[in-house]
RNA sequence: GCGAGCGUAGCCAAGUGGUUAAGGCAGCGGAUUGUGGUUCCGCCAUUCGUGGGUUCGAGUCCCAUCGUUCGCCCCA
């Protein structure tokens, strides 16, 4: 074994695995694309200023989890926790407000320098949204309805959308008042976590799992009592729009979310077949983050998807898909090898996909890898048929073979796909 | 950052203080100089994550360290 490693937190997507991305990928860009979302691929590390005046400096992602580092030129640059921050500064820096409601999707690895356990990673990977410009509850719903459209359409099952919201910023300045002055009292019962952010962030005490300040907060006055009638209004037409579109969802008030940029909607969504980290999904509207920026004031709503959550799930559900292989093409000898890359490129220009065995071993080995790699059939070519410009078409399932002319064989690529086609559905 | 479990080949592993470290899968070569899915034979760990210690003797016990897994925190 080498001495040299991936990084903890890090890890090779291999062969086997990729083609389950590859499904995601393919799947989200065309169901985003259908809505009429746009991919958008701002940089990898940013500054960091930009990290800490976005999703906040009381964060635990900003105080402790991101990978900063100094440039040779002594800037602070971070390697993007998150997706939203990088979008919102392209948004601004390019003038996108002018052009209009702007939906951007964006994919590719973050970071965040977390211990690794079940579904988390310190390099891990997110399909995310954002449409920037409308403040209308359907635009909510829209986001929403595109994000269980991909993971159903995946095949998932057993997932759950949780749903809240948590009003405008001045909804919450007045709940988080209250909230502190309902729970200082109790303050020496809190868990540790809790007391700390009883003054640092208090309205994540919330989703704290500790019984016991779950057990004291059940008193507590609830966000949804202290939304104003405009925020109010909101949170119902969204409720009611999902339910329109079929959409259940489960509300929980205690849904607050990490970043501090959220305000009115706020959703995850979870699946029971995963370990703790349980959330595929999470995301919600974000109607200051882009003024806090320096934009202009810019309602906007998102979302991200776990990539290896999700896979996770995927691999529970399926095989992976598998592109099956129309050739094997064989070869051995002085000439025929040479050939045989001809042929073989002459096929793939016509679409087939073949696979050329370089090893040169004697046949018996070749048709042994040409019967596990799965190919329809294979083509065999020895000096004897390269000299004279022939070709051997072995069927493997039936094992039919003939000779052909090269040429022959070419000139037919019609009759050859619909010969592959019926072989590879006769199983 | 905290807690617990685990590190024997590319993968799955047996081994619980005593001569040369089971077995299986995969891979490679051969039986069969040009015909596969079966079979048979051979090859594939001077060494058990790493370093130190205990012992006549350590993969096996102890310590440290690194890695990994699951959980806490938090999040996708």
């Amino acid at each position: 074994m080498g001495d040299i490693q991936a990084l903890r937190g890090t890890r090779d997507i291999l062969p086997e695995e990729v083609n389950y991305w590859q499904q995601v990928e393919t799947v989200a860009k065309e169901i985003l694309t259908k809505a009429a979302y746009t991919e958008i691929r701002p940089p990898i590390f940013e500054q960091t200023a930009l990290f800490e005046r976005g999703i906040g400096e009381a964060t635990d992602v900003v105080s402790k989890e991101m990978y900063t580092f100094r440039d040779r030129g002594d800037r602070s640059c971070t390697l993007r926790p998150e997706g939203t921050a990088g979008v919102v500064r392209a948004f601004i820096e390019h003038g996108l407000q002018s052009q209009g409601v702007q939906r951007l999707w964006y994919t590719g690895p973050m970071f965040r320098y977390e211990r690794p356990q079940a579904g988390r990673q310190r390099q891990f990977h997110q399909i995310g949204l954002e449409l920037l410009g409308s403040p209308s509850p359907l635009a909510d719903v829209e986001t929403i309805a595109l994000a269980t459209d991909i993971l159903e359409r995946l095949g998932l099952q057993h997932l759950t959308l949780e749903l809240n919201s948590v009003g405008d910023a001045s909804d919450r300045q007045r709940y988080r008042a209250a909230l502190v002055e309902y729970l200082t009292p109790y303050k020496d019962q809190l868990d540790a976590d809790s007391q700390d952010r009883l003054t640092s962030n208090p309205l994540r005490i919330l989703d704290s799992k500790d019984e016991q300040t779950q057990a004291i907060l059940e008193k507590a006055p609830r966000l949804l009592d202290y939304l104003g009638e405009e925020s109010r209004q909101h949170f119902e037409q969204v409720k009611a729009q999902l339910t329109a579109l079929g959409i259940d969802y489960k509300l929980n008030p205690n849904l607050v979310r990490g970043l501090d940029y959220y305000t009115h909607t706020a959703f995850e969504i979870q699946s029971a077949d995963l370990g703790a980290q349980a959330t595929v999904c999470g995301g919600g509207r974000y109607d200051g983050l882009v003024s806090q920026l320096g934009g202009d004031d810019t309602p906007a709503m998102g979302w991200a998807i776990g990539m290896e959550r999700l896979i996770l799930l995927l691999k529970q559900l399926k095989d992976p898909p598998d592109p099956r292989l129309d050739f094997y093409m064989a070869s051995r000898g002085d000439r025929a090898p040479a050939q045989a890359l001809i042929l073989a490129q002459k096929l793939r220009h016509q679409g087939f996909r073949v696979e050329l065995d370089l090893s040169g071993s004697r046949f018996q080995k070749q048709f042994k890898r040409a019967d596990r790699s799965g190919a329809v059939a294979c083509l065999i070519l020895g000096d004897a048929e390269a000299d004279q410009g022939t070709v051997n078409l072995k069927w493997m399932a039936t094992q039919e073979q003939s000779v052909l002319k090269q040429n022959q064989l070419l000139a037919n690529s019609e009759e050859l796909r619909q010969q592959i086609w019926q072989a590879a559905h006769q199983e």
